[in-house]
DNA sequence: CTGTGTGCAAACACTTTGCAGGTGT
DNA sequence: ACACCTGCAAAGTGTTTGCACACAG
């Protein structure tokens, strides 16, 4: 039984399910989002494509887990500590690397403040950056010379 | 024959249809980005599905229309002057009002810059906030009394 | 033991593709 | 006349729902 899927599921008084921990460790050990698809081939066969999707929305209403937006879709990264329970931060800043598809969460990053046209108010504010990642960057530097 | 849609087709290279004048003149009419749903309702019976599919695809990719992510899915927003032919500029800045449901493209703001962790290389900034807009604001201020 | 989670089947919604015929230039 | 656009049918993909059984607490 792993402790980090043990204790997030305690904490938000979710019952300890296989297919709860396996997703649990896959956001844990994978640094980027990953969408239903991709946790489809991570855990090949172990569980429902419909568990998943249930186990995806009852980890976002938990607040668990958060939704990402790209281009390609919806995926979901874990949301760190900066989200306690009860006091759920909602702005996230997500790089989407153009030439490898992943995506991360960029959590050091703080969002500027953004002026608003007068009478709107924000609750919530999403950046999503796309280009390319170091590793691609080097790849493709290397190939250049 | 409208002007508006007449000039873009041609600009853009495009046969002048009925599919085609009729969505830009929906996105011209309307201050908030359409989604293929919304076309469907705003054009009702007139045009297949799939034309309205492929007449959206065909403007994304001449830079007539931008993609715009909610959480709700794609819509589409006119790209405005800043968009030239050539210097297509892919940093929008989208209002989602939780209240009214509305999407709209805040043309005016600048996204600030982003200081981006080393070796990273940003071509595309996509900036959602979302909360209530200015009418939402004043039926609920009006309704609190 | 009780309520919740899971698997399976099916329904549903969204989007794409192929093809034949119609239309703009 | 020709290329391109449209409509229809169908397939493909992603997601949700209903129900019976299994399992965690």
């Amino acid at each position: 039984m792993n402790t980090f899927a043990h204790q997030t599921l305690k904490t938000y008084d979710l019952r300890h399910t296989g297919c709860r921990e396996a997703i649990l460790m896959a956001f844990y050990e994978q640094p980027t989002a990953l969408s239903h698809g991709h946790l489809e081939e991570l855990l090949p066969n172990l569980y429902d494509r419909v568990t998943i999707y249930r186990t995806l929305k009852t980890f976002v209403e938990k607040g668990i887990v958060h939704k990402v937006l790209d281009e390609d879709g919806i995926r979901y990264a874990l949301c760190k500590t900066a989200c306690s329970h009860q006091h759920h931060h909602h702005d996230h800043v997500h790089f989407k690397c153009v030439a490898c598809g992943q995506t991360t969460c960029l959590e050091t990053i703080v969002i500027p403040q953004i002026a608003l046209p007068n009478g709107y108010k924000s609750q919530e504010i999403n950046l999503l950056v796309q280009g390319t990642c170091l590793s691609c960057n080097v790849t493709i530097d290397s190939n250049t010379y």
